[in-house]
DNA sequence: AATAAACATATTTATCCGCTATGTTAGTGG
DNA sequence: CCACTAACATAGCGGATAAATATGTTTATT
């Protein structure tokens, strides 16, 4: 029942590029600098995030990564979708999910699938912004 | 994001043996062969259980295993907490885990923090009673 | 041309999940 | 009392996944 490091870091990092944000593209570096991560391993999440546009990345001299929508935009639900690969927890509800033959009379799986519903639904009402100006 | 077979199964096998309850013993060959799971990865997960009170283990023949409690007084939480170690969202707010420096200042905790509240309390109002009647 | 930085792919390392194997202890029935 | 049953206990294994490294290529700036 655990959010893995991509997620939690993916969402370190955006934060950080919406802190810093002025238009102009910000190198990996830096951000694996100030967030303490390694750089080749952010890279490999950093990559997820631009082929879902979620960043746009600008190479050579002074290039870097820059947020394609403004933090009020982009929702915690959609990022770690991408970076987790799905948030079901149990392996039942999983996107590519061979169907069990236990499931029509599966007496926990109702629960899961609220589980799931609610989990989802939290995180789709957390925004960049919302993290970044602190909630309660 | 995941619950485990450990806690899956458990709870399986409680509701199974809740069904058959007739206040005695039944060995885990049954519940085994019922539910189509390995007899000897059962024993350890039971072992979480008996240990905990959950259950009541009896050797020799004509032993097995019975509820302590009835399906009314048993939360689905209770449960998983002992199967799973914790339910936490996060490595962050596991119960013996080393604070990060990082906490202080950290963006994400509350959040973290808020769905742990959350994910805790869909499963302590839940009772094992619930899932056997079929919840919605 | 030199340099900076993203992009791409493969490999390593470590950890954990799911399960198996082997053996011990404690009851019951013949 | 002995055979049998079934819970209890501990150790280990194989595969998958997580986390991170390594190496190299491409694209842009100066």
């Amino acid at each position: 029942m655990k959010i893995s490091t991509k997620g939690r870091y993916a969402l370190r990092v955006l934060i950080d590029l919406a802190e810093q944000q002025n238009d102009n593209f910000i190198p990996l570096k830096e951000i694996a600098a100030r967030q303490e991560i390694s750089e080749k391993y952010l890279e490999n999440i950093l990559k997820v995030l631009v082929h879902n546009n979620v960043l746009t990345g600008m190479r050579g001299k002074g290039g870097g990564y820059r947020l394609t929508k403004s933090a009020e935009e982009l929702s915690v639900g959609s990022i770690l979708r991408l970076t987790e690969g799905d948030l079901a927890p149990v392996t039942c509800l999983e996107h590519e999910a061979a169907l069990c033959s236990r499931a029509e009379n599966c007496r926990t799986l109702p629960m899961w699938k609220n589980l799931n519903v609610l989990v989802n639904r939290f995180f789709d009402n957390i925004t960049l912004a919302d993290l970044m100006e602190g909630l309660e």
